[in-house]
DNA sequence: ACTTAATATGTAAACGTTTCCATTGGGAGA
DNA sequence: TCTCCCAATGGAAACGTTTACATATTAAGT
């Protein structure tokens, strides 16, 4: 019985070239992973012929086994589709790829079995490095990063609980829920409502934390604040809307954009217009912002910024492990739209 | 001197877990990856025991060296951040999580260069698949998958030239250029300009050709119609509605949810009103789409069931390379908005 | 007790690389 | 002519798995 040619998917090996060329696979191997290596130009051109002529491509996997670093990034994130992360991806991503690396994507969904089955799986394949927005926050799949020594970077989320030190890059929450609130107090607002996503995690508390300073700021105690919380989706959006009464409240802070979206279309269609009836400062710059007319005054987060901070800092770790954990924390600033007025006393109305 | 314990990034290995659990590492492979093969229970649970105490995770680089799968699957699309990609994506990615596989996305960015870099560095990894949306409709890199036994599914943009059979999942351009054509027509308008990308891919030809198809069945010929093609931009959107006669146009098919950005800022810059002044009808459904007020009405491709298909296509592929190639082509519906209004004489004003 | 057949485990050769080290063939210096 | 050395190349072990095959153990049948 002839043995089959067993050919492994038929994929073209370095022993190939070899044959081809002429040669060992030992200069064949450092033709492609040697530049030192003094070889006859004659040689090292053979080799490179052969290797063109059958389109041989070097094993990653079995390069990697012989401790060669493995060519693979992974960047997971609780919340895919938010154009936020969208954007700090592509950054991310693009400074990977000039190093040589390959990224790959991943959606936790903010489910911690998700995460840890996706981080697993990650491990398995023996990833450089990961840059990882945690699912609530939470610290639990983080260690199984540290356990096997995958050089990480916490990405946005802050862990709970007495963690170890960790790289961290993110944004400044407080002062982005501060910028909103002072923006609008500035107007001379005072009836001001928070509405926002009621996770428990530290993202949440610090927005409203700045909004609560900003407001005791202008002599606003904890009776005469107003902070609604409820989940991520439009309809949460709408409830909260429901539940402010707009003819006390005469501004808001939408802390998160994807709740903001059943606010907003709440508004319209009570024709609650802005920013005559209510004035509107949202934290996050979704595509949507810009289309809505008045434009949205928001609280702009430096994606871009933040993206090259997380690959740099994950690369700085990977070059040495040694090396002191990053924190780096960015500041938000306002992009101007017109949806806050300045607020008029129209006659003791109340 | 000391001999350097070289532990590769110090990950365990079968080898640890076969000494810890005091047997030979081809029983601890077999626990690992050979279900039938039967072994004492007692064993077998010892085995466990130790991998789980040491924290051992198969190497998958080193098992795929052996003929065994990779468990990396890649999607590469052109514009990454374009919600109807990132829609099926998410799709694609959770069944392939299903089936065991990590996702790397890439993105070309629409350029062929990138696009090819991207490819190289995949078949590297030695993906198990892909799913490739070809960067302006090219075949060039697609040879490469074919060269290197990778199996592949075409998304959403069908190759030029007289490209060999593949597998493909995309969405009937032609149907949905002529599905919102027709809408504008039934209202009863008959000045109907159609804006697009000027891209010379298929995809806008196709919506082309659907609107003038439409245009013609309702008489109107060549020299009644209006196509005005653009990049991909904001600003190209601007320009488009500026070279728009809207004493004349009372309708528009835009092409491209891109730089149909532009068109609508610029409608309500110019207060063209919809639908009281122009009727509007746009192809896809990015996000902000349900956020303008009036809604518009839009052709929605269904991207999740694409990306279903386009995952399943792929691996069905996958599993049996003789079988035969799929194509599949979803058709478009119409997403009620309220953009659209019935088209009325207005006292021959012209 | 002695073969036979099952059952349970281990040995070792691959997989495609990388790299230490050995080998070869000159040429220069004596 | 003979060393010696250097430059250029190749042999082979290792990386962490998988798996065909060999071995060792046990039970059953004579």
């Amino acid at each position: 019985m002839m043995k089959q040619a067993p050919r492994n998917r038929g994929s073209v090996t370095i022993k190939d070239v070899a044959k081809k060329a002429g040669t060992s696979i030992a200069t064949v191997s450092y033709v492609f992973s040697n530049e030192e290596r003094y070889l006859r130009p004659e040689l090292r051109e053979r080799v490179l012929q052969a290797a063109a002529e059958i389109g041989y491509v070097k094993n990653a996997a079995a390069s990697s086994l012989k401790g060669k670093r493995r060519g693979i990034l992974a960047v997971v994130v609780a919340q895919f589709g938010n154009t936020f992360f969208t954007r700090m991806c592509v950054e991310i991503v693009s400074i990977a790829r000039q190093e040589g690396y390959v990224v790959t994507l991943c959606n936790s969904d903010e489910d911690l079995q998700q995460e840890r089955l996706i981080l697993e799986r990650l491990i398995a394949q023996r990833i450089d490095g990961c840059i990882l927005c945690p699912a609530f926050s939470r610290s639990d799949n983080v260690e199984l990063l540290r356990k096997h020594n995958v050089p990480f970077v916490v990405l946005e989320r802050s862990l709970e609980q007495e963690a170890p030190e960790y790289s961290f890059v993110g944004h400044d929450n407080f002062q982005s829920g501060y910028l909103a609130t002072k923006t609008l107090l500035l107007a001379g607002h005072r009836k001001i409502a928070f509405l926002g996503w009621d996770a428990p995690i530290p993202n949440v508390r610090e927005r409203v934390d700045g909004y609560s300073q900003a407001m005791q700021e202008h002599g606003l105690a904890e009776s005469e604040q107003c902070v609604l919380l409820d989940e991520l989706s439009m309809d949460a959006g709408r409830r909260m809307a429901e539940k402010l009464n707009t003819d006390k409240i005469t501004a808001v802070v939408l802390g998160h954009h994807e709740s903001a979206k059943g606010v907003l279309l709440y508004f319209q269609e009570k024709g609650v217009i802005w920013p005559e009836r209510v004035s509107v400062v949202m934290i996050g710059t979704p595509e949507w912002a810009e289309m809505l007319r008045p434009k949205l005054t928001c609280v702009k987060r430096p994606e871009q910024e933040m993206g090259q901070a997380a690959a740099q800092a994950l690369l700085a770790r990977m070059n040495d492990s040694q090396q002191r954990v990053q924190s780096r924390v960015f500041s938000c600033t306002l992009q101007q739209g017109h949806s806050v007025a300045a607020f008029k006393q129209e006659g003791e109305k109340s």
